[in-house]
DNA sequence: CTAAACCCTGGAGTTGACTCCAGAGTCAAG
DNA sequence: CTTGACTCTGGAGTCAACTCCAGGGTTTAG
């Protein structure tokens, strides 16, 4: 069993974010001691490092708390996680086309103003971005 | 001269957020009525246009504060901006970069399960998340 | 003249994933 | 037996860019 200064050393995070995981209901320890300590088995490890790899996939904790509770759910299948994996991808894939977008636009600006010694009254990036037609969509 | 519900209509904005926009030194009515009320001129609607087109660039309002700001400041020159442009595209760069590397791994979790008939405990999606290598790096 | 529509200020709430703190109790080593 | 390292709880603070609210005052249309 370990107290959370040692699952916390182990899985690389701090102390607070485990009892801020245990709040969200990500990860509750397996006992108490008597004066109260927490106290985490072995899987406890692996289940940050679940968190940890869903958060580095783009999972929200709260997306990451469904996914445990699936688990728990008898009528759910595999397809239901890869489901979720899918949506997750797409969302993935929206963010990224909007951030692309974004950079093309700076492209734009760049390219426009390839000589910069002109005053800032004068930049054409400043004028650019007081047009009408930003050419970028906003974010979200 | 315009009321902040004019200007909001205009820039398809809240009066809130050009009251926030205000209160973070980014917009600042021309003159007020004897009884508080803000007028702005027209060169208000241009700036809010200025802090949309950026903002949609990926810029913060910090960031946009600090691009208005060197056009008050008479050493800066359009070199300084168009600096600020590219720091930014990395910046963006760098963001993109990390959810392509997430969707890569989602790419990955979803082919390793293209039969999800299996139960939640089988499933090679939550197996490959509970693994030490997840393939990504964290974000930021 | 009155009601609706507008505006003001100051401050709290939102989202997400934590961090940091105070004040108190507990445990292990020497 | 003491000292230092650890743990507990509850709550506040962080970042960003707002939104929403209460409790007022102002303006305008009819």
């Amino acid at each position: 069993m370990l107290t959370i200064g040692k699952l916390a050393a182990a899985g690389e995070i701090s102390p607070d974010a485990l009892r801020y995981y245990e709040s969200e209901g990500l990860l509750v320890p397996t006992t108490r001691t008597a004066s109260g300590y927490r106290l985490y088995g072995e899987d406890a490890l692996r289940r940050v490092r679940f968190i940890q790899h869903a958060q580095a996939c783009g999972f929200t904790l709260a997306e990451i708390r469904e996914l445990l509770q699936l688990r728990q759910t008898d009528s759910a299948c595999c397809n239901d996680v890869r489901q979720r994996a899918i949506e997750k991808r797409l969302q993935l894939a929206a963010k990224i086309r909007s951030m692309q977008s974004m950079s093309a636009a700076l492209d734009r600006l760049i390219a426009e103003c390839a000589d910069g010694s002109q005053s800032v009254e004068d930049c054409p990036i400043m004028a650019a971005l007081e047009q009408i037609d930003g050419g970028t969509e906003p974010v979200r």
